[in-house]
Order: C-alpha cells, then structure tokens, then sequence
DNA sequence: ATTATTCTAAGAATCATTCTAAAAAGTGTC
DNA sequence: GACACTTTTTAGAATGATTCTTAGAATAAT
C-alpha cells in the first residue's frame, strides 16, 4: 500500500491518518469537524458546512468519510441516547454533558489524577477498549455554561 | 402482588410506579423486563416474550408502556451506540459492558465507596440528572471469549 | 348509566443511516 | 502519457428502529 521509499511524489497528509488515503472530501469534512468541534455537530450539519467549503459533496461521502475517520481514530463518535450520532475531533478522556434545556453538547473533562475505568468493578478477564460517559442534566446558564467550556 | 388492607375501590398497583395506570399490558411488560432483565432486551425482544404472555399485545403497545415506565423511573434505557434501545430493570447506578464478541450487555457495579460523578470536573451550577456509563470491550467470560483468546 | 379520559392496536410515516451501482479519481506500470 | 486496477464519490433506493395517527376499547369520574 503506502510506498515509503523517499517522498518526493504527492505529500501525503495520510499518514496522520494512520494510512488513509487523504483525499479532498476527507480533508474538508476533518476540517469541518475540527472547526465545529465545540458543537459535536451531526452528519448532517458537517454536511451542511461541507458543502459550503465544497459545493460538489454529497451527505453520503459525509458519512463515509465520517467513518473512515473515525475508524482511523483521528475523530470519535457522540452518541446521547439515540438521537442521530454526533462526531467530535476532541481526542482527550473527556465525557459529554447534554443539557436537555439548550440542547448543547460539551466535553466534559477529568479530575486531574482520576481514572474513569477504575471506579468500575470489572470482571477479571475482560479487555476495555473503549468507555462512553454521557451525563445528561441542565447546564445551568446555557450562555455562561458555553463560556466556560469555551476553552 | 398488592396485599391492600381496605381499599375500597379497585387496587391500584399504579402507586408502585409514580401513580401511573397500571394496565395488563404495562404489567407484563414490566414481569417480562424483570424477568429479563439480565438480558437487556431490545422492544422487539420484550414484545416476542411479552406476547407469549399476552397474544393480544402489539409492539406498538410495548414500546408505549417501555416509554412509559422508563418516564415513571421504573425500569432504564441502556443505549449502545445506535443500536436498538435496550431495557434493564436494575434501578442500582451501574455501568454497562458491551462485550464486542459475543454481543452480550452485563451490568458493572461501582466499587464500593466510588462515586461516578466525581471524577469528572463538571461546571459549577449544572446538575446532573442522569449519567450513562458505556463499555465496549471484549468480556473474556463467555465460551466464544474463552475461545477466542486462546486462538 | 353516561360521559370523559386514557390506553391499545394496526398500520402508515419518519428519519438517520446503510446499501447499491455506476461514474470519477487516484495509483502504479510501461 | 495511455493503460489496467483499485479506491472513492455520488445519487438515489432500501433499511430498520421508532414514532405518529386514528379509531376503537378500557377505565375512571360524574
């Protein structure tokens, strides 16, 4: 697959991407995503600012490149209950905190030293490979809630 | 089920869940969850066993008395990913583990003393309401984990 | 007993997501 | 640069869990 003799052909942003090829439609839906990050926007709304950037695009190769992302580890899927996936470029520990009076998403992050996995009694054996916190709550003011988490 | 004393009108079981009506449908519903309930299983699964109870019940019934008694506190939705919503009777806090391999959910306790919450750094002034705690990993206990480590 | 309210049943509708097939773009080879 | 080959994109159809709708049944209130 990837030929890494000496580069001196195409510059290949794929190799941030451990291997995928980097094409055109991926680079804009990563940039979107990581512009828009703070709003764990959906594939839908990805598509929409898309679209703006690169007008040809179309909402599948929204989702496709969505998926090749996240199956490539450069971005991760939000899911709060089963309300239509979100997608975040935020690569940190961190839980997601719903506020179902604003209906705004934020990152949530640890307390420093904590540890989210070991406050769970896990059975000998098994193998973590990934952990979802979503808390779902009120934020409070939703203005001053966004400011906070600006960051 | 409900020994009432004097109750001179019909007993209602309906006080065990936050004074909503407790219909035959909503009942059963209710038994087949419990019954099930160290299963997870999706509506469509509930309304296979509910309907052996009760032919008569539709699956639109069932996914109404779900809504309904996960409105009243009674029994929780455990969402993975966007899979179909699954329901889990045990009203203790608890996480859950979705075993990639054998497609199986498992309730995970909290080590005693732990507090879920307080690990993550949550804004001053947001109150939390609800906090779903999502696993995904291999669980290493089933036959087929069993026998894929050792291959 | 009569009326009002809530609940159920069946099927249609919705909506996010996935699939399909064909065209386009990229890759490597001469 | 033209050729065969693979991967990606596109547009629209298909899927599937869930919700909505409407009429009729059950239950509670008067």
């Amino acid at each position: 697959m990837a030929s890494e003799t000496t580069e001196p052909t195409s510059a290949k942003a794929s190799e941030d991407f451990g291997g995928l090829r980097m094409t055109k439609q991926r680079q804009v839906v990563y940039e979107v995503l990581a512009d828009l990050s703070h709003d764990h926007p959906t594939a839908s709304e990805v598509f929409v600012t898309a679209k703006e950037r690169m007008p040809s695009i179309s909402l599948a190769t929204v989702y496709n490149c969505l998926e090749t992302l996240t199956g490539s580890g450069a971005i991760r899927q939000v899911n709060i209950d089963r309300e239509a996936t979100r997608y975040c470029a935020n690569l940190q520990p961190h839980a997601h905190f719903y506020c179902t009076d604003c209906d705004k998403v934020f990152d949530i992050g640890l307390e420093r030293g904590a540890d989210a996995s070991s406050i769970w009694s896990l059975p000998p054996g098994c193998r973590v490979e990934e952990m979802h916190v979503a808390i779902r709550g009120v934020c409070g003011t939703c203005p001053k809630c966004r400011q906070d988490h600006a960051a």
